[in-house]
DNA sequence: ATGGTCACG
DNA sequence: ACGTACGTGACCATT
């Protein structure tokens, strides 16, 4: 199949132009001339080029002259004047088009619908072609047929229509949109309609007697004050009609060959480009190698090697994952030299023994020079954790940082192969940026105050982490075996129990399959739609628990889950030595948190007690026990700390459980008052609080309705007005500075702030409400983590540390070791900052991690 | 590649 | 009309 995109050009550039219209200053280039719209045009072209990967694509336009509607003055006369500093805009539209090989359209006479329409209807015929339309004008619609759908723009994203999605809209085939819209009208297009029928009406109506004619020709049956608004309006309904229908025959070249897309970057584009101010667009288009050419020593024979002063290094390695990657080769840079080593001739790195180094993921140099013996050099600069602490985008190529600094580097793209002198310069190139940038990265980190956040924190935890990635954690395998077994027969009975009760085998693990099964076949009710389909998550079959099948699925999704993710998936990342390895990476969440990848051992199951099992097989080594120790309610407590709220302050001073403290002061009872019901809800509330309230959120958490939900908020912020006030300031600040802080001064942008889109600003104000707290957490174990492993070396002990999972770490603890480990541990987990509450510590130990709880 | 779902804090 | 609580990662189905 081929397939062609159709692009309603005119709609496009309307859309871009008034959504950035309003979000402030108009956007020009250097001399005046707007930008605003040809910004977003080319923005969503290339998204449709990206998303739909056409091999045939055309743009159609108004050429607004003489219009086929001009008979009707009424239409005539209510088109909105086109803003000037639009018009100026479509000319250099079309330019960019032409630049970037796509054909446009534009026909005296006839609008850029109809000239869609006739492609549309060229699609229709040709067998082999499909056809998307992409445009926000639900007039389109009405063209939608087998082999054309129509991808339906929304403020955010947007709905793909086919023939099914619409007659699920709108309980009509799509050509009955012209009889709609004859009926219900279209402000922004200027259709009259019929005055006072909306789209419900007028749905039913259609339901009911088919097209508009079969309307008043039984406009007799129809009663009441909609007989009266459709015979008083009879004309303008079929003037509507006539206006609401795309004219198909638009004599035009529509041979479809003539509109294929002819990708290429041409020097027209990056000129157009450039004179546009469009610098990201530039960014993204190919850009030519200026990377320089270096002089460079190829060295075999390492011991040759001299170095004095501080020197950059680059790594490049074979695989993403550095527990089981190889050196493919190392750069050395600085201002006097430039060294590149193979990988095979790195047999030693004792040239590095005395001088610092700078890096990009000093973690992962430590940890492959650890595995292979090598000698580990002191890195006294991190070019990925302070630009990770600057804000910036961080990934696992530095080419990515370089070129947001623009600083043109290579990235790195597997599937390209590349010559050995390709390699090596790619990779000197790298280390002469990490050269050339630290010290600007450094200022920013002193301008910023961070500095100490970075060489006391960050960097010394990228070597703590390293070391608990290395030791691994040890795995009693045959646990998880066993448990596979037994999980895969109950898997396959539940199975053939579903599919009973449905009446047909069908894919389980299909969303949409099981969503037809549930709501159209079993017409179950509580039918909850997305853009793909129904919704069939914990939530809506929760509401449907009576159902024997329901039951059936959670548990399916329940054994399934914990045979794909943490059985299978477990057992395969066990390391010959027995142990999981994981990555902690260290530059990813917007927080300050850690994550943990290939595996991720910060999400193994807890709260299900049958899942909790799987944590019977992490064990310790030889006479050793487990220990968790873990922060109770930090986030609630650092809440307390920023608000400085009275009432928080004291509950967690006099050690008092703080759920049950809500409950009492909420409800207005005392403690021995408070029932389990009241605590759970009361907890829901102190949750919220943490992650920015909402009374929709709320309301889903509580299983009430928003309105209900809203009046607790609101009871909750008059038992604590401290918190309102709090939440006031962190907002108002937020938006003031357009970032918010933790307690060790780790900032966090928040662009969302600006967005003019309610949702999106909102989301933004409860991002600057959580992420201080979240990010404060982080800080504060991160701080504890690297005291405690300064600790354990100054006591020489032999216990290490496993794992973190946010707010608890997990420690292999020798027997006799037990009381000095645990005392250390609680000490300075408590003691790493000085709150005005109290941080608590519970240590547990156990002969696994399912019993160290 | 993306979205749905569900595991954790 | 929008479409939901904060922060993650893995798996599967679907494109």
């Amino acid at each position: 199949m081929k397939k062609v995109i159709l692009v309603d050009g005119n709609n496009l550039m309307f859309r871009s132009f008034y959504a950035t219209l309003y979000s402030g200053s108009m956007m020009t280039t250097k001399d005046g001339f707007p930008t605003n719209a040809l910004y977003g045009f080319v923005n969503m072209m290339n998204k449709i080029i990206n998303e739909e990967k056409p091999e045939y694509i055309m743009v159609a336009f108004d050429i607004g002259k003489t219009f086929r509607h001009e008979k009707y003055d009424y239409y005539k006369g209510k088109r909105d004047e086109t803003p000037d500093d639009l018009k100026k805009q479509f000319p250099v539209a079309k330019k960019i088009l032409t630049a970037m090989g796509i054909k446009y359209f534009e026909i005296d006479g006839y609008e850029a619908d109809d000239i869609i329409g006739t492609f549309a209807k060229k699609i229709d015929e040709e067998p082999e072609f499909i056809g998307t339309i992409i445009s926000s004008d639900k007039d389109l619609l009405q063209l939608i047929s087998e082999d054309v759908d129509v991808k339906l723009l929304k403020q955010k994203d947007y709905i793909r229509m086919n023939k099914e999605v619409f007659f699920n809209t709108y309980g009509l085939e799509p050509i009955k949109m012209i009889d709609l819209k004859s009926l219900m009208g279209d402000q922004s297009d200027n259709i009259p309609g019929v005055k006072g029928i909306g789209e419900k009406t007028a749905i039913k109506l259609l339901q009911q007697y088919k097209s508009l004619d079969g309307v008043y020709e039984n406009i007799d049956n129809i009663k009441g004050a909609n007989h009266d608004k459709l015979v008083s309006d009879k004309d303008n309904a079929y003037m509507s009609y006539d206006i609401a229908t795309i004219y198909r025959e638009v004599p035009i070249d529509t041979n479809l060959e003539n509109i294929k897309y002819q990708k290429e970057e041409t020097e027209e584009l990056i000129n157009l480009f450039h004179d546009l101010d469009f610098h990201s667009f530039l960014k993204k288009s190919p850009q030519k190698d200026n990377s320089e050419k270096l002089n460079y020593q190829q060295i075999k024979d390492v011991s040759e090697i001299k170095l004095t002063t501080d020197v950059s290094i680059n790594l490049d390695l074979d695989n993403e994952n550095y527990h089981h990657a190889n050196i493919i080769g190392l750069s050395i840079y600085n201002d006097n030299l430039a060294i590149y080593i193979k990988g095979e001739d790195l047999t030693n790195t004792d040239f590095l023994k005395g001088i610092n180094i700078y890096t990009y993921n000093y973690k992962k140099l430590y940890s492959i020079f650890k595995r292979k013996k090598l000698y580990i050099p002191n890195c006294t600069f991190d070019t990925m954790l302070a630009a990770y602490l600057l804000n910036y985008t961080v990934k696992d190529d530095i080419a990515y940082l370089a070129n947001t600094l623009n600083y043109n580097l290579h990235i790195t793209d597997k599937k390209e192969i590349l010559s050995e002198e390709e390699i090596r310069q790619r990779s000197l190139n790298k280390a002469k940026f990490i050269h050339e940038t630290y010290t600007t990265l450094k200022d920013d980190l002193i301008k910023n105050d961070q500095l100490s956040l970075f060489e006391n924190i960050e960097l010394p935890l990228s070597i703590v982490l390293a070391k608990m990635e290395l030791n691994g954690i040890s795995v009693d395998t045959s646990i998880l075996e066993e448990m596979k077994e037994e999980i895969k027969i109950k898997i396959e009975l539940i199975s053939k129990d579903i599919y009973n009760y449905a009446g047909h085998e069908f894919n389980i693990s299909s969303p949409k399959q099981l969503g037809e099964v549930l709501f159209e076949e079993l017409k179950l009710p509580h039918a909850k739609k997305n853009k793909t389909g129904y919704v069939t998550d914990a939530n809506v079959l929760g509401k449907l628990i009576e159902y024997p099948i329901v039951r059936l699925i959670l548990e399916y999704r329940l054994l399934n889950k914990l045979y794909t993710t943490y059985l299978e998936g477990i057992l395969a990342t066990v390391s010959e030595d027995g142990k999981i390895h994981t990555i902690y990476t260290q530059a990813l969440t917007r927080t300050g948190r850690l994550s943990s990848i290939e595996p991720n051992l910060q999400n193994i199951p807890i709260r299900n007690e049958f899942g909790r099992l799987i944590r019977k097989a992490f064990i310790p080594e030889k006479d050793s026990l487990i220990m968790s120790s873990d922060y109770s309610q930090i986030e609630l407590r650092i809440f307390a700390h920023l608000s400085n709220v009275k009432e928080l302050l004291d509950a967690f001073n006099n050690h008092l459980d703080i759920h049950t403290k809500t409950a009492m002061d909420i409800f207005k009872v005392p403690d021995y008052a408070v029932t389990k019901d009241m605590r759970r809800q009361a907890k829901a509330v102190n949750f919220g609080i943490l992650y920015g309230i909402s009374p929709y959120g709320l309301a889903e958490d509580l299983g009430i309705s928003p309105k209900e939900a809203k009046q607790f908020i609101e009871t909750y912020f008059k038992t604590y007005p401290g918190i309102k006030d709090y939440m006031n300031k962190e907002i108002e600040e937020a938006h003031k500075n357009g970032f918010v802080k933790t307690i060790m001064n780790r900032t966090r942008t928040i662009e969302e702030l600006t967005s003019t889109n309610y949702m999106q600003r909102s989301m933004g104000e409860r991002m600057a409400l959580n992420t201080p707290i979240q990010g404060s957490s982080a800080d504060i174990l991160k701080k504890a983590m690297v005291e405690i492993d300064d600790e354990f070396t100054k006591l020489n002990l032999k216990s290490t540390m496993l794992l973190q999972v946010h707010d608890e770490l997990i420690f292999n603890v020798l027997n006799d070791e037990k009381d000095i480990v645990q005392k250390t541990v609680k000490d300075i987990m408590e003691n790493t900052i000085k709150l005005n509450v109290p941080l608590e510590v519970d240590i547990e130990f156990g002969n696994n991690w399912y019993d160290a709880k």
